[in-house]
DNA sequence: CATATGCGTTAACATAGGTTAATTTATTGG
DNA sequence: CCAATAAATTAACCTATGTTAACGCATATG
């Protein structure tokens, strides 16, 4: 019972999201829900594999996820978090329904819908407001990407760290330090040192 | 007569290249002939201001591009190169109807369609080809900057040149090096040290 | 033809950030 | 609550890449 109620409470938060973007047809608000799953994931738990084909895609109702790539030498780069109210999933894989170079893993507790890639190109193709959704998030995807490039290209470790904190304010509190530095392509040495200052005035 | 036989060609690999990604309907293949505009750049031209939002979208018929970042001090950062067969603008700022923080110039003579953001906005919503389409060029541009983004966080510079010349064959050849270099992130100097080895061998 | 300008190369030196390892501080599980 | 383990810090040292500057080659200009 419990679960129920939190289905539909999790639900109308996709929905809220949704239609901030389009305008949907109340029996296309019936349709999604009906083909969404709602999926809870523990700590820990990997929602997309490297070396599968991702199966969903999903969005993020409550908790924290974390995108990572393990190299051939076993080293861990992490190349984004995805907090709620935001979709999730290694999307170039998803998209061109190839292997996934790239893992997905909770790092709290989260609830999130998913969709599976079948119902999800039918669906684009069923009403307009859904592939304008799904083109206002992939400019969105774009945008955040082309930014990001930009500060990979063109700036110190230190000022990206300090945009990384402008950029997801409280996270440096919710992920492991180590984490933080391999999304900003530094060592987690380097990191701590980038950090000492802050420690020492306010924080 | 010359530029109108130019222009039936031209937009013909434009069409070609857009029946590659969805079916078009032969009226709406009458209609975007009426829109888009043909502009022939000389090398040198700037396409698109930093400062200014960029009225055009454009699709290069033939020649070659670079979209580049000044930042306060002067300093000149390549983001991109753009050849024939691929649309260019300064996507995030088009999209979004913001200035642009880069500017986009011609490194050859360059031919190219362009189409005005209103008229690209209501294209979009005239028939559901043209959504698939720009959807389609999302998706890719995004998968682009998303192995970028790779490169940029985890290979070395050397690594990052070697991937550059098999991403873009032949464009070390009309390309100048210090363009090459900001697009690697690196140093002129230290880009002409990567390429020492490669000129004794074979080149 | 002579000169100026722009680009690529090379060398010498400087520096940001990486690596390793020892030490301290948190976190987790019994 | 304590022991074990994981994470963060700090220091010493190392390396890739940046910076500056001198030089040479090519191309463009008077």
């Amino acid at each position: 019972m419990k679960h129920l109620e939190n289905r539909e409470e999790n639900f109308n938060l996709l929905i809220r999201y949704l239609q901030s973007i389009a305008d949907i047809p109340d029996d296309e608000l019936e349709y999604v829900k009906k083909i969404v799953h709602i999926k809870y994931l523990k700590k820990g738990d990997l929602f997309i594999k490297a070396g599968e084909v991702p199966e969903f895609c999903g969005f993020i109702c409550s908790g924290l996820m974390r995108v990572f790539y393990i190299d051939e030498q076993g080293r861990d780069f992490t190349k984004l978090f995805n907090r709620e109210y935001n979709f999730v999933s290694s999307y170039a894989a998803f998209i061109e329904r190839n292997e996934s170079l790239l893992n997905v893993e909770a790092l709290e507790d989260t609830t999130l819908f998913v969709i599976d890639y079948d119902l999800f190109r039918m669906f684009i193709d069923r009403h307009s407001c859904w592939l304008k959704i799904y083109t206002r998030a992939l400019e969105k995807f774009y945008v955040i990407k082309e930014r990001r490039e930009g500060y990979l290209l063109w700036q110190d470790a230190k000022t990206r760290y300090a945009q990384f904190l402008k950029d997801f304010p409280g996270l440096e509190k919710r992920v492991k330090q180590y984490y933080i530095a391999s999304y900003l392509g530094i060592s987690p040495v380097s990191l701590s040192r980038i950090r000492a200052p802050y420690a020492k005035t306010a924080d």
